[in-house]
DNA sequence: GTATTTGCAAAAGCTTTGCTGCAAC
DNA sequence: GTTGCAGCAAAGCTTTTGCAAATAC
């Protein structure tokens, strides 16, 4: 895998030629300060080329997971069921998604890539794409729970 | 937790008064071969009660997920974006999805477990729920997969 | 008689698709 | 002049909701 701005240049480095409106895809991908579902990133990607639409989205979008080069995320349907999209990176990592203040948090560890393989190894499994997700009350709002029940 | 055949037991234990319809959606998601989505259960429902709805079936659902009964699985989007239902049980567990032939492998190991504990401490983190599926080529259809190739 | 639950049909939300016209090599 | 992409609108699927009638306590 490779770094997360690196998405566009993964793409055409395969021979995969680009239009404008997928190279503007892509960049908003790559560069979006969260994860994006399918209608933020229209929205956002519009501001690079104004007349891109939605079936173009999801054209591109489907066209990014066959080449794995992104991964497609409920967190935990916080906000109903729309999907979203992140680069794949080097390593994987999962979501916590708070159910009370709707934050979602990152988080790697090496025990999730030994988890990883033992799945893999065990069942005899080639893993193509895992996705970890939690839902439950980030610090923050069990710290408010608790205040607020004194 | 408890054993999955004992949901009906535990919900009418909390002193939840259950329907006839209720008591045969619960029945036959605690029975069910597989995992069953929405439409499936409804079906399969019906055996036992035969005028239940699909509005029945969805706020059923919803409340044996309110109580921590039962978990949603999206299983890989492997079959569109509906969602699959289980007892919750004792032990946490992991589902691999394999996109050639469909199957469902369920797969627990301790190391699952102690990851648990390690995001919730690392994190600060109340888990609620947590799922975790993959997706990708089971043993069987990855054999057959060479032998085509040979 | 008050509180829940049900049935029905419609709405809602996100995603996919058919088709026509356009653009690119 | 083929081949693939874009635009548009409609359809598709699953899930949710409003409301009136039915049921339970």
């Amino acid at each position: 895998m490779f770094p997360r701005h690196e998405l566009l240049n993964q793409v055409e480095t395969r021979g995969i030629r680009l239009t404008a409106q997928r190279r503007a895809l892509i960049e908003t991908i790559q560069e979006a300060a969260t994860h994006l579902d399918a209608a933020s990133l229209l929205r956002l990607a519009r501001e690079r080329s104004p007349n891109i639409n939605r079936a173009t989205v999801y054209r591109t979008i489907e066209l990014l997971k066959k080449l794995g080069m992104i991964d497609e995320l409920d967190l935990m349907h916080l906000d109903g069921e729309k999907h979203y999209y992140e680069v794949r990176t080097e390593r994987d990592h999962l979501h916590l998604a708070c159910f009370a203040c709707g934050k979602i948090i990152e988080f790697a560890t090496p025990a999730f890539e030994r988890l990883r393989h033992e799945i893999a190894t065990a069942n005899q499994f080639e893993i193509q794409v895992i996705r970890l997700e939690a839902g439950g009350l980030c610090g923050s709002c069990t710290a408010g729970k608790k205040k607020h029940l004194q």
